[in-house]
DNA sequence: TTACCACTTCAAGTAACTTGAAGAGCAAGA
DNA sequence: TCTTGCTCTTCAAGTTACTTGAAGTGGTAA
């Protein structure tokens, strides 16, 4: 039995997040008390890292409280499946996207760091040097009503 | 010169967001107006684009403020290198995690198709699959003052 | 001329937390 | 026993980055 702040240091998650997810209902099996305080067990810290990790997938809490109520439901499985495939999917063209932008990042950081010193100091402190070049701006678009990004949900 | 629906078909971002960062003062360069209405030329619309490029990259418009206040200045080059490669670091470990997430959600949506049809519809119901097995709980830390990833954002 | 659509401003709403205030439980040390 | 210090409690309010809605304008196609 874990106090909330050992909780929070196994799931990933908060301790404020967790009493957060508590209110909202998003836990199927509230923890025990003592003298007030949370206690968690094996299978509620299971269910927050699963939160947790939902989450990192770029469910939205609805989304959550939609898994959930299939789960409980005599829905098909099918279903399940292929909010989780869709979700996944997902995932795979927002890690794209986030290469892009690391690779980005790394170029800047070197020809910043290689000019440094020398008379580049004026090309490094121009941020254009991250943007595509030549590369078509791009639109990572959401497919049928799934939510845009991770960013894009503010 | 484009008008805001122009331009954000091309920067990724939404008209919305496009004037939002307006008002924010994000834009180094106002858009020209003709009849009270925006018109974007290539070099307002790079800007939007690097703009998107920051934000996917996890930087808050904090952030972003701050690394164009570098720009301008006399900052030695070596700190928005540092900047640039921190940020790409994070990702680098953001990536990991979402890649950790698809492939769970992957895992999950086999085993689930899978076992449809079956008297495996049971298990498939079970959440719980999607969860990491054996794996220690974990957390991606956020170093040194860095904010947390994209999703502990909020 | 009449639709119609994309645009304008401004205010208010939203998601998912986070922070702050004010107080309580409890273990360690003097 | 008392104090210090930490973690916890609830509840309200604040935050970020947008998004949505209302009410009105500009330009163009039929």
């Amino acid at each position: 039995m874990l106090n909330i702040g050992e909780a929070s240091a196994r799931s990933g998650l908060s301790a404020s997040t967790i009493r957060y997810y508590e209110d909202e209902g998003l836990l199927t099996a509230l923890p025990q008390r003592k003298a007030g305080r949370r206690l968690y067990d094996a299978a509620t810290l299971a269910e927050l890292s699963l939160l947790h990790d939902l989450r990192r997938a770029g469910m939205t809490l609805a989304d959550i409280r939609h898994f959930q109520s299939l789960r409980g439901s005599s829905a098909p499985c099918s279903e399940l499946s292929a909010l989780a495939a869709k979700r996944a999917k997902h995932l795979r063209a927002e890690i794209l996207a986030l290469r892009q932008a690391e690779s980005r990042l790394n170029q800047f950081a070197q020809s910043c760091s290689v000019n440094c010193g020398t008379d580049g100091a004026a090309e490094c402190s121009q941020l254009g040097t991250i943007t595509k070049k030549g590369a078509a701006p791009f639109r990572v678009a959401a497919p049928d009503g799934v939510h845009e990004g991770l960013i894009a949900r503010g």
